[in-house]
DNA sequence: CACTTTATAGTCACTATGACTATTGAAGGG
DNA sequence: CCCTTCAATAGTCATAGTGACTATAAAGTG
């Protein structure tokens, strides 16, 4: 396995292990979540981490994603292909795991909320925790996951991720939810609601029952995720610009 | 070389090759333009390809990015090093090199006006091409070139990245400049500069000669990068919101 | 029913914005 | 040497978006 194959330049050929990271966020009881699992095997057993595996030979990264989500979650196979999955970044330093060259692909995946997970294969335990409660993990694991909790909190901003958060029909108040425990910041709720409805292709109307959970006042109108990719204009964090104090 | 190091969890251990793949951009004569190197060897000899090559046993991907940068640019490794560089995302489609299974990690490089590339081992030859008459490319390189002009499009409404295009000292018309020929478009010049100024961290003001090119007018103030990494309030395209026509 | 709770509608002052006009300052040509 | 030319810079104005805030509507609870 040392030759290197004929049309290649002058670099020596090199075999790396290639596996895949994921960030699997939530939003639960006011809290952004992770989905951690405890390593059974050394090095770092019985520490916690980001689920993943390695890529099969005739995969591709984004398939391996969510093969290793499907297996860690037990979630069923039709449910895993519809959801968010995001490729973060590749980390490729060459002594971030102790016993050999391993490239990883780091996937960012926003689910709704979710049953518990049930233990896979490959780790003891697999639960969620809240992001605060994260660190320490085993390997790079607490670099990637903060660079996913950044890369979900800059592209609420700008698209219309938050939708992936929520189940498929929703209120604006669910989704105001979502802004506010990601975000960290709390948000006026007519004026939230006047810019999402203002910017086009972000929700579409959808004509559910309208009382879903239990609650008091007025029910809430349920809402869908419009196609919108990129979201013009964005829905800024606040701290910006309009109107002062009155 | 089929051996699982132990430690592993049950997925086969399989050996990938790993390569990082360049889309270096530069804004010149007007226009968009990229990088391009004709492949010696086959598979596609004879076609034009993004540069780039192996990651090196104990190398980084960003380390084996900026070397390949260094070898198909022939620029002195001190301006390499400084150079804004940045991971795009990475390609792991099982069937994207015909010989064998690799990955690669692609990155976009932002360069300002650069003398000619002399060429590198690895390619017959290299050269600026404009955006527009790049395809074909070998590979998948199509698609990543595609990916990565997306990617500095959208960055620069929301980062100071666009100073990545221009020398260290600049006017604000050169960066205006740059905006226009990344987004196609054309901008008022006094409201660019007003917007530009109004965000902090976006340049500041350098003091040296302002007068570099022949030219006409009043000799425009020379300003440098600021030190932030996201723009508040983001330089958005046009086609938004604000004063209708008069 | 009174009272609470949540959704939704609307007001207002301030600000960023796009379109546009005016002034300044430095060449270049005659 | 003046006067044209051209780009940089300064300023104006009407509109739309925004944050803070108030008011109304609709549903449940005791």
């Amino acid at each position: 396995m040392t030759n290197v194959p004929t049309g290649y330049d002058k670099h020596a050929f090199e075999p790396f292990a290639v596996t895949v990271d994921l960030a699997v966020f939530t939003v639960r009881a006011d809290a952004l979540q992770v989905l951690l699992v405890e390593r059974a095997l050394d090095p770092y057993a019985g520490s916690w981490a980001l689920p993943g595996g390695f890529v099969l030979p005739r995969e591709s990264a984004e398939a391996a994603a969510r093969r290793e989500l499907a297996e860690e979650t037990g979630l069923p196979g039709d449910v895993v292909e519809a959801l968010h999955l995001e490729q973060l970044r590749t980390y490729s330093d060459p002594d971030r795991d102790p016993r050999m060259r391993v490239v990883s692909v780091a996937f960012a995946a926003l689910v709704p909320d979710l049953p518990e997970p049930r233990a896979g294969s490959d780790a003891a335990q697999a639960r969620w925790v809240r992001y605060a409660d994260a660190e320490p993990l085993a390997f790079d694991h607490d670099r990637i996951l903060r660079d996913a909790r950044d890369r979900v909190r800059a592209k609420l901003e700008y698209t219309g991720l938050a939708t992936a958060f929520c189940p498929p029909e929703f209120t604006l108040g669910e989704l105001q939810q979502v802004y506010e425990t990601v975000w960290g910041t709390t948000l006026d709720r007519p004026n939230f609601r006047r810019k999402v409805l203002a910017t086009p292709g972000f929700v579409e109307p959808a004509d559910g029952p309208r009382r879903r959970t239990a609650g008091r006042g007025k029910p809430a109108a349920l809402y869908r995720a419009g196609g919108a990719g990129a979201l013009h204009p964005p829905l800024l964090r606040p701290g910006g610009k309009g109107g002062g104090p009155r």
